[in-house]
DNA sequence: TGGTCATTAATGTGATCACAATTCAAAGGC
DNA sequence: GCCTTTGAATTGTGATCACATTAATGACCA
């Protein structure tokens, strides 16, 4: 059955209220994100609706859907799988995040008021308390909270869905990398985030947005240490 | 069978080498993009299966991937549709596609050699003839084509997705649009990118192509002009 | 005549099946 | 021993069907 290596995937709580079809979605996603599916692993239908306990027909859906996202790929055998990772994509990756993170930003910020602004407050004391015991996985997870709570104070943002498929390709990797290195000093971007906020500043709120971008991707700056998180 | 207003998609060459669900996908995805189906028109499986003569399941694999890159949307009621649009979200996708595109157009400008720089200059001026015959539609098409030949050079580009999603969602409407106003002067931003190229100025090619967006999208610069056009 | 409700039609969802293409593995030949 | 080839098993694709939910139509009543 396992045709190359054996997958593990988190099930997530299945509810009545949605469709099978969104479920297989979420689940296959969630285990995109934490890394649960190696790269260039074959992904396919019956394997993995064998493993959800479902028909082939809502992984089918949730999978073309996933393709679409950049989540997973489809070759040209039309075979499915998560796509590898190479430097030169990484770095486009990370730059296209800060390019569009940070306009996302900047257009959220008229839209910010006190009571989100103290919802980011807790998350980033959720955070600083994940790292404070080495819950990398907690951290990666509640910082994305932190930057979608921002992007989405726009009512009329378009780019979430853009920038949540950045993230969806570069999480494998992510996961990866974090493992390898999941202790180094960070200066507090969050802080400096939410003081731009505070006084109304879209210039520092962008730069803060995309030094914390690039902090948290900061193994990328030796290529070396980068090749060498590839080739594990 | 026509449940609010009838349609008339224009149906692709079928290429046996291609499977239903992706000439479906692409044949759905044109007529968005030209605008042959109205916003807020419901789109449903069957009319869709029995309207390209094949069987409701392409068509649902087709209509949730384009659903994935946002030209289509999923209500609620589990109802597609194409999105209606509102004057800030024109707005919005405007100024993201400014910073996306420019993003990847620095990215991409040290890849451009001299024969894509060819390439440009072709599609610059089946541009200005169909400009000179009043041919909108080859120019919005040669046009995203003229762009596509800048982003692309990048061989790690990973942007070009999203911002096809981008031109997904204003397609409609700049088809609506441009039926009301197809006469405009328009400053050749097109050169000034070439030029800009040519000195491999990345400020200057990021500006040109900032440019060109905008005025594309000059008639949005009255809001009262923008909210008629969508009243309409 | 306008609004409410019940009936009917239509739609999305999910399952199962058939078929062609692809992949994999074992057997055969050099 | 290594490569090619041939067989079977697996896989994606597409079709058809059943069912629950939703939308639409008509009748009924105030």
């Amino acid at each position: 059955m396992d045709k190359h290596s054996p997958i593990q995937i988190t099930l997530e709580q299945r509810d009545d209220a949605v469709t099978i079809t969104q479920w297989v979605y979420s689940t296959l996603r969630q285990a995109v994100m934490l890394g649960q599916l190696p790269p260039g692993r074959a992904v396919t239908i019956r394997e993995m609706a064998a493993l959800l306990d479902v028909s082939p027909m809502p992984v089918r859906e949730a999978l073309r859907q996933l393709a679409a996202e950049g989540a997973l790929e489809i070759q040209g055998n039309r075979r499915v799988m998560v796509p590898r990772m190479t430097a030169m994509k990484f770095s486009e990756l990370v730059e296209a995040r800060i390019a569009l993170e940070s306009h996302a930003a900047g257009q959220a910020l008229p839209y910010i008021d006190a009571q989100r602004l103290a919802q980011m407050r807790t998350l980033d004391e959720q955070i600083d308390a994940a790292e404070a015991t080495g819950d990398a996985e907690t951290v990666m997870r509640v910082n994305q909270d932190f930057h979608r709570l921002i992007y989405t104070a726009n009512p009329h943002q378009v780019t979430m869905p853009l920038i949540e498929s950045l993230w969806l390709q570069l999480a494998p990797f992510m996961r990866v990398a974090a493992a390898y290195l999941d202790e180094y000093y960070q200066i507090d971007r969050h802080h400096e985030a939410m003081d731009a906020i505070t006084r109304q500043d879209p210039v520092a709120l962008k730069l803060a947005v995309a030094a914390d971008i690039r902090d948290g991707c900061a193994f990328a700056s030796s290529p070396e240490t980068l090749q060498q998180l590839l080739s594990a």
